[in-house]
DNA sequence: GCGCGGATTGACCGGTCGGTCAAGTGGCCG
DNA sequence: CGGCCACTTGACCGACCGGTCAATCCGCGC
């Protein structure tokens, strides 16, 4: 049922079923993954699911919804009161990687959710609001006469176009360590912004 | 069954059952479509995908792999025997661009397939080839001087998700014209490479 | 016109899924 | 101690899924 009184051992519970439900989304996929798997794996009764939950569906919201909020917070505290917008971004994007890095289980379901329909509407919101955060320090150095002229938002996009992939080919197709990949990442989005310079 | 004999009708029914798939994968997305909702939209009868396909994952297999045969063919095309590798690089682009802006159905679906393990060794082998693709062009740029030295497969993946990214925004999230996007993507990718002049 | 074999049908099967719910359990508070 | 209520159980349900198959169709070569 939707928003129950919740008890602080009921709330260890609720984040219990979370975690593994994400463990889960991530290993085998969302929808091969089913509430029994998710129960079972934690040798609990079906309705404890149905207890905290609406359905398979609102608790995959909730988790991109918490992972977005992590991954926003964990940037703004990486970029504090950082006066040159480059330097902003470059903190902002060396951030990201750390936490692809850190929560890549979180970091695959956020790129699952971008191909399913059913999803779409949670993640726009997400991705649009971090896109805006960027968007923000685009326009300062663009005022700032740091990268030419052009629209934020692309290039913003582009900007997370590259870390999703670069991330991605490293930590879920090829299990490697970011850090050699994350100065690439930098140094191609931060000309890709300048342009020639 | 696998390896069939096929008269030219035969042919002509499978690939119906091969675009309408494609279609329905597309729109809802892979697991929620059923192989009957892919008879029933035809108007024909379960066997029928099953005289045809080994069953449903070999069919999606089937699409991806000729869809990444498609890609690849129209980029060879489209390069041509243009000898600056930078101005092959920017071919390249504007033809995937294109090919994304043409076959969305398919693009969705290899967007889809990189987020699914089931799928990852048949979209590993693809990306791999088409990261080699651009790697040679990347190549002949360092050794011309024309971008500095640095691993170009960790460049090519970087290209590679800006032209996804951009393109699932304009097209899927938006479904707005490529035209003013495809040029941003070229300045972006092309300044990420060559570095400061 | 007959028969062969590619093509098609759709009822059917075992299994699983998301979701329900009546029946408990146990910790806490009065 | 008693009763309340947050919490848990797991059998159960109807729906649907991927996949099978015996029966049938039908176009074509002979």
């Amino acid at each position: 049922m939707t928003q129950r009184k919740l008890t602080p051992r009921g709330r260890e519970r609720r984040n219990q079923v979370m975690l593994r439900a994400a463990e889960l989304f991530a290993e085998k996929g969302y929808h091969p993954t089913s509430v029994s798997d998710i129960v079972t794996s934690l040798g609990v009764g079906k309705g404890v699911f149905y207890w905290y939950f609406e359905n398979k569906e609102e608790l995959f919201a909730e988790i991109l919804r918490g992972a977005h909020t992590d991954l926003r917070r964990r940037q703004r505290v990486a970029i504090g009161d950082e006066p040159d917008p480059l330097r902003r971004i470059e903190a902002g994007i060396r951030e990201t990687m750390r936490w692809f890095h850190e929560h890549r289980d979180s970091f695959s379901l956020l790129l699952f959710a971008a191909t399913d329909e059913r999803f779409a509407p949670v993640l726009r919101r997400n991705q649009e609001v971090a896109i805006d955060d960027t968007v923000r320090h685009l326009k300062d150095a663009i005022v700032a006469g740091q990268i030419p002229d052009q629209d934020p938002q692309t290039l913003a996009r582009a900007v997370i176009g590259v870390l999703e992939k670069l991330a991605h080919s490293c930590l879920i197709e090829r299990d490697e360590p970011l850090d050699a990949t994350t100065d690439a990442a930098v140094a191609f989005c931060l000309h890709g912004l300048t342009g020639p310079r």
